[in-house]
DNA sequence: AATCTATTGCAAACGATTTGCATTTAAAAA
DNA sequence: TTTTTAAATGCAAATCGTTTGCAATAGATT
């Protein structure tokens, strides 16, 4: 049993080669700005919004906008999943190759601590409700809200 | 079994007078722009946006930001809901007396046709995460998307 | 090395939401 | 009922996250 297992959540970390060569793929030039946002992604297992992105990386090295648009990018490329916090601010996580990013998480409403959640438990909900209601192509949005152990009382 | 029962999704439509009088209680004035609003609300069982509620009102009865100001402050008191479909619009429902308006939605992608699901599922779920993690006063955020009937091919 | 096109930076536009402030008005007091 | 008082409103302007236009720059391909 060791860590090179596939449990998509191990969040072993991606070669930068890896990534570029999947941007590659994808006919994406590698940019020093991307390669630099890729580099900070690969070592954030949390979601990140874009301006912590911009803070995290090397003063100058890009602008905001090019964030921006990079995470629009490795978004529709499948590099990078966002996810919704309801703050209004779009947060990115980096994903496996192959898969698709879906998990959930559980955030402190008080210091915005995050933890990951692996279960992902509504799928048998989904072909419930999917079928209940006519629908096809369900999916779902779910996050945790709550007060981490640091910060109760 | 009668139509008035205590089903809290059964949306039977509250009283207008009900609802002032839950504003005075709360020491908060009946305006006519609020009770237009809540007219309006009341008589939508899904999910409004401010713009929507503000297209709905007789031309002229109120000012956008008044809106605004008046969900915020029935939030606040408990009487709407707040929900997020995560197109970074704000989404208001009416709720009952003593309800917390705790509930999810199945959202159509294409046309946006909603629908209220009235069983909550991760109620259980959230005791197990809460005490995996350590965390405590545990809520969550879910809504579900897919293809209504209408708009599969 | 030359070319071609994607990418970047900067400024400006945008859409949802909030805020400041002077004016109006509902509700409490007289 | 009139007076008083604080809350609520309208309007303009500010804020915040995100997007867009455009000319300049720089990967990738030849």
């Amino acid at each position: 049993m060791n860590s090179s297992g596939r449990n998509p959540h191990a969040h072993q970390r991606q070669e930068l080669g890896a990534l570029t060569s999947r941007l590659r793929r994808e006919a994406r030039k590698i940019t020093g700005p991307r390669a630099a946002i890729l580099e900070i992604l690969r070592h954030h297992p949390h979601p990140l919004t874009n301006k912590e992105i911009f803070a995290q990386l090397p003063a100058g090295e890009c602008d905001l906008v090019t964030i921006y648009r990079a995470m629009r990018m490795l978004e529709q490329v499948g590099m990078v999943k966002r996810f919704d916090f309801g703050d209004g601010v779009a947060r990115f996580e980096l994903i496996e190759e192959g898969d698709d990013g879906h998990h959930h998480h559980l955030i402190c409403t008080h210091c915005a601590e995050v933890v990951e959640i692996r279960e992902c438990f509504p799928v048998e909900i989904e072909a419930r409700i999917a079928q209940a209601y006519g629908f096809s192509a369900v999916t779902h949005r779910l996050e945790f809200f709550g007060l981490c152990p640091g910060c109760q009382k």
